[in-house]
DNA sequence: TGAATAGTGTCTGTGAGACAATATTAT
DNA sequence: ATAATATTGTCTCACAGACACTATTCA
């Protein structure tokens, strides 16, 4: 059949002959947790810190998953993380990237559902309502050794942990190969987007600034530095870490004093010029 | 409604009542050309290569685009940007890797429609069948000045080009936010993937062996070294090539003679051990 | 012989890693 | 006074950039 225009083919266009599928959005939503300590002297300890919801349906009932939702056929994708971000903390204007889409057939039971994952920044002090009632701040430790990754996961009242084995595969479609090994508390494949999400942003934090959006408006070079060691999850050498970061922040003329020791400059994220 | 098990309450679950969509894998395709000197001394110069289809039908009809297609309800996502590739070029087992995901509620006048690109990269001395006839590749080169890029196609037919402009967003989704300034040839939003894909490639031909699926199986170090001029747009340091090589490739005992000066060795891509 | 590419040697500057040393506070 | 963190200084080593030099071929 030949059209004479654009408007012509397109009124009589008929989408309903295609297949279609149900998309939805996974948030991975990461900040960072302090613990405080005992000894007054000694700065708390920090640890990344994911938000999971408990699934109160099948499927996984009873498990452990990300924020997430069907995006809506007259919405933008990228509204749809942005929605469910909203939803679930109350927060807007948050750093928001795209991770990675799934869709095996059969990663849902349900039904065929292609799933895009988003990872999202955010600094926990802004967050001043309550959660809703099924979500929860887990605190996320990686254990790596060689290829293997045990994530553990701490929310104060359950502990689980998850291991997945890392294969590089530079000849096939991603860089790693995630394959979950031991996984009973975390639905879909849920497990694969956190690691996939940690280490993406391991990996930006060296050529972005991506990190100061999980920073409040001031902190000391101490803090940014444990949140890189968090990251990074390695220690870093104090003199070295002070050489890299000096180009990214600006000193103020703010003190955090009463730690017990030497108190420090507060310094603030300085936009590139 | 409570459910007894997860069987049960697959057994009730009613999928239709989700709103859905069309999903749809488009394929950047990049290989590396060669274009015969008229000094025989002189080696070929080297160009980015791109599969792209002319379109035959509505929407952005006569206008050049990537290959794409719909996913099925039975297939699994990347199995789609696979059966194109084996479609259009009759390669299996290619490098494939997933770019991103784009759903703008109004990114085809169609229909809503979600797409995923991939990027695949090819040894073009593998294409031994010829192209489906609404295929061509095209030569294509990034003129970058300041935040302009200005990317020229050519298949020795048409000559366009297509002006985009780069913004750093570091705050918001991506790093890198693309705004098409000019462009007459190419549907959708084809001309951000192409660029998203060339950039990516870029990067990680740094800390990846993903160049080596673009190159024969037997190689010299100036033609390695030519491909990568060629992805990176810039002229590099014989010495300094070299030693960054020298890890990935490993020396054969052929040589490649003829070219009117003294004759090089053939190399090959080194695995990790 | 000369044009062209192949391949090697070496100097230099930059920047990360390592470690030492000094400064300053609350208890 | 002491434990703890804050901050600075400096040495070294690895490595990329730069450039010079030698090697080898074929019309």
């Amino acid at each position: 059949m030949e059209y004479k225009s654009e408007e012509e083919f397109l009124k009589a266009y008929d989408p309903s002959k295609f297949e279609r599928l149900s998309v939805t959005a996974d948030i991975l939503i990461l900040s960072v947790s302090s613990e405080e300590s005992d000894n007054y002297r000694k700065t708390d300890k920090k640890r990344m810190s994911v938000l999971l919801v408990k699934r109160r349906d099948y499927p996984f009932k009873d498990m452990w998953c990300l924020p997430g939702g069907f995006v809506g056929y007259n919405e933008d994708l990228e509204e749809a993380p942005k929605r469910i971000l909203k939803q679930e903390t109350n927060l807007k204007n948050i750093y928001l990237e795209q991770l990675y889409t799934f869709g095996d057939v059969n990663r849902d039971p349900r039904m065929r559902i292609i799933s895009t994952s988003y990872m999202a920044l955010i600094d926990k002090s802004l967050l001043n309502e309550s959660l809703s009632e099924d979500a929860s701040w887990f605190d996320v430790t990686l254990m790596e050794e060689g290829n293997m990754v045990d994530m553990v996961f701490d929310n104060g009242e359950v502990t689980f942990s998850v291991k997945i084995e890392k294969h590089l595969r530079e000849k096939t479609t991603d860089r790693y190969q995630f394959i979950v090994k031991k996984n009973d508390h975390l639905a879909f494949d849920h497990p694969r987007v956190i690691l996939s999400g940690l280490e993406r942003l391991r990996n930006k934090i060296n050529y972005t600034d991506i990190v100061f959006n999980m920073m409040p408006e001031y902190f000391t070079l101490g803090e940014l530095q444990q949140v890189y060691e968090v990251i990074l999850n390695k220690k870093l050498l104090d003199p070295a870490f002070r050489r890299i970061i000096e180009p990214k922040v600006e000193k103020t003329d703010k003190m955090r004093t009463g730690g017990g020791h030497r108190p420090s400059v507060l310094f603030r994220y300085k936009d590139k010029d």
